[in-house]
DNA sequence: GCCCAGGTGACGG
DNA sequence: CCGTCACATGGG
């Protein structure tokens, strides 16, 4: 099927943003991507629209969501002050990134794993858990469950390359096999992240990453490398963190994605 | 070989 | 409360 989508929207910005790990490429504009036991390839064409492998209804029904387009990211871009020159480029030059709504529990498993780690070695660590322990799902495998994961070994584990992270990944399984994901949704943005820090392996970065990429609360804030050498350089005299309330986890990933990109040239 | 990668927990002051 | 350190592994 066909939509088109008017609002800032750019798979590759997406893709590159470092919130989301199993996005295959096929191509520029084109990808394929697995979120819970849904599969979806979707195609930029032209003109504002996208060829997508999906019915109507699982579009609406799943993808829609996903993607969070019922959100005007254009607005959104629009609304940061123009006497804030750092973010006005930053958002200008990342235009068409946007918060997906990602598994919580595929979150905070990836971001675990992201610690004191690179992207591509995330992503293949990320990859053989799925394969290791998930279920096959036609021709790819999906995140095991945390019922399924911790009844893995340490030694199990330490094969997909996780490292030290390994005791981490295995208390975190068994945790919220009891925590249950549904009563931590129903908290506010400040206890949410009180009771995700209680977790072994999940300080205040991976924490915040969890909350803005899997609990969509778009006003939490990662500080990684990245964004303390932004804060550091660009906002010395302090960062508006009220001022850009509810907002600042938009920011942070314009501002995120502009200075990693801009470092690497 | 050396250095770094979307940090965290444990420890000492 | 602060600063420091080890932590596994892969890739450049």
């Amino acid at each position: 099927m066909i939509i088109t989508i008017k609002d800032d929207f750019d798979l590759d910005k997406i893709a590159e943003s470092g919130q989301c790990f199993r996005w295959q490429k096929f191509n520029q504009g084109h990808y394929f991507i697995i979120h819970l036991n849904n599969c979806l390839e979707i195609k930029y064409l032209n003109n504002d629209t996208y060829e997508l492998s999906c019915s109507q209804e699982e579009y609406n029904n799943i993808w829609k969501d996903y993607f969070d387009l019922n959100e005007n990211y254009k607005a959104i871009r629009e609304s940061i002050p123009k006497e804030d020159t750092f973010l006005t480029e930053a958002a200008n030059m990342e235009k068409g990134v946007r918060i997906l709504k990602q598994d919580p529990w595929e979150m905070i498993v990836s971001f675990i794993i992201s610690q004191k780690n690179n992207i591509p070695s995330i992503k293949k660590s990320i990859e053989k858990i799925c394969v290791s322990f998930g279920n096959k799902n036609g021709t790819y495998y999906t995140m095991p469950t945390p019922e399924k994961l911790s009844k893995a070994s340490l030694e199990e584990l330490k094969q997909c390359g996780v490292g030290y992270r390994d005791k981490y990944l295995l208390s975190v399984a068994k945790s919220i096999q009891e925590l249950d994901i549904r009563s931590l949704k129903l908290l506010d943005d400040e206890h949410l992240l009180i009771e995700l820090k209680k977790l072994y392996g999940v300080g205040d970065k991976v924490a915040n990453c969890v909350m803005l990429f899997g609990f969509h609360r778009i006003n939490a804030f990662p500080i990684d490398v990245w964004v303390k050498r932004i804060l550091e350089n660009e906002y010395k005299d302090g960062y508006p963190m009220e001022k850009y309330s509810p907002y600042n986890g938009i920011y942070q990933q314009y501002m995120f994605a502009y200075y990693r990109n801009d470092r690497r040239k």
